[in-house]
DNA sequence: GGGATAGGTCAGTTTTGTTGACTTAAATTT
DNA sequence: AAATTTAAGTCAACAAAACTGACCTATCCC
């Protein structure tokens, strides 16, 4: 794709007015979620730097930790990344002891992953800032609202395909 | 010379068994934030995919689009980015038409960032499928949830330094 | 006039994603 | 039993979007 799809046609004169179509799309929650989820993310990193590892590799040991035993296309599928992006962090979490791959029993093919106990450590460690900034963004509110903001993330996730 | 970087000592035994801290921890919310910003953001990519731009394209034009008149300096400290980084997609989406700059006014140094007629468009059709999605997830949330869902959004960022 | 500020640019690096092609071992199907 | 499919790993090349550090220009302010 060249770069000159876009509409070069004519003089583009600069917009001062405001937007007149507002009503139907909600700018407002789309930043607030731009905001929250660019400060969410941010608290890790000052932990994940002292292991040199990022935050692919955050969410490799994240989702291991919660699903002791899941295998690598149960991974990939949670992550929708491509086997060798995947590849790259896990192996660097294998060979630093975070992880543990173990052939599955009934289907030998299967690698099954299972956090260490320095990988349930540093998911635990990664995760409490994150904990701490929920909480504080939930101080004062009713049970109902805690629950309408868990079905809230929870519905903006795409519908899952027939299985 | 082995990688002494990971806690290698002893022996990385696999944790089969449940988390024990779980209850200071919220993983729920923590997961389900992450399903959420990962769908929520993937809505724009076959638009975006059209004009050759990407994800960092999209948060310069809706933020410009958004607060007409910027400056750059603001655009940086709403993304949370170095200035290499943003000139790089900004330069692409002046040369493509979709954003203008204009010397301030008062201080002649700025640059004042607006939208083209195209830059708008280009704004709110990237916006649009991602408020159909937000108002799918708050089918059925009455005015409070609404507002607690704001407010707990508003709560996970960073609390702004004094100035 | 001199320093600070707003912005732009050059050059090189890192992280994290992508495609495509190929291999191995195990399971499944024919 | 042979053929095919599947789970996982690997090699290579590439791209998007971030980073650092150095340096330049124009303008503002003291």
């Amino acid at each position: 794709m060249s770069r000159q799809t876009g509409p070069k046609t004519g003089k583009p004169e600069p917009l001062a007015t405001p937007m007149e179509d507002t009503e139907t799309i909600d700018f407002e929650i789309i930043e607030l979620f731009f905001f929250a989820y660019r400060d969410f993310v941010s608290d890790p990193d000052a932990i994940l730097e002292k292991s040199g590892f990022g935050r692919a590799h955050h969410r490799v040991v994240h989702f291991v930790n919660r699903n002791p035993g899941m295998t690598v296309a149960d991974l990939l599928d949670t992550l929708k990344i491509t086997k060798q992006s995947l590849a790259r962090v896990l192996k660097q979490l294998i060979d630093s002891g975070y992880i543990r791959q173990v052939a599955g029993p009934e289907d030998r093919r299967q690698r099954k992953l299972y956090p260490t106990k320095s990988g349930r450590e540093l998911a635990l460690a990664l995760a409490e800032p994150q904990s701490r900034r929920i909480e504080r963004a939930f101080e004062g509110a009713s049970a109902q609202v805690r629950e309408g903001v868990k079905a809230f993330l929870g519905g903006m996730r795409d519908r899952k395909k027939a299985d």
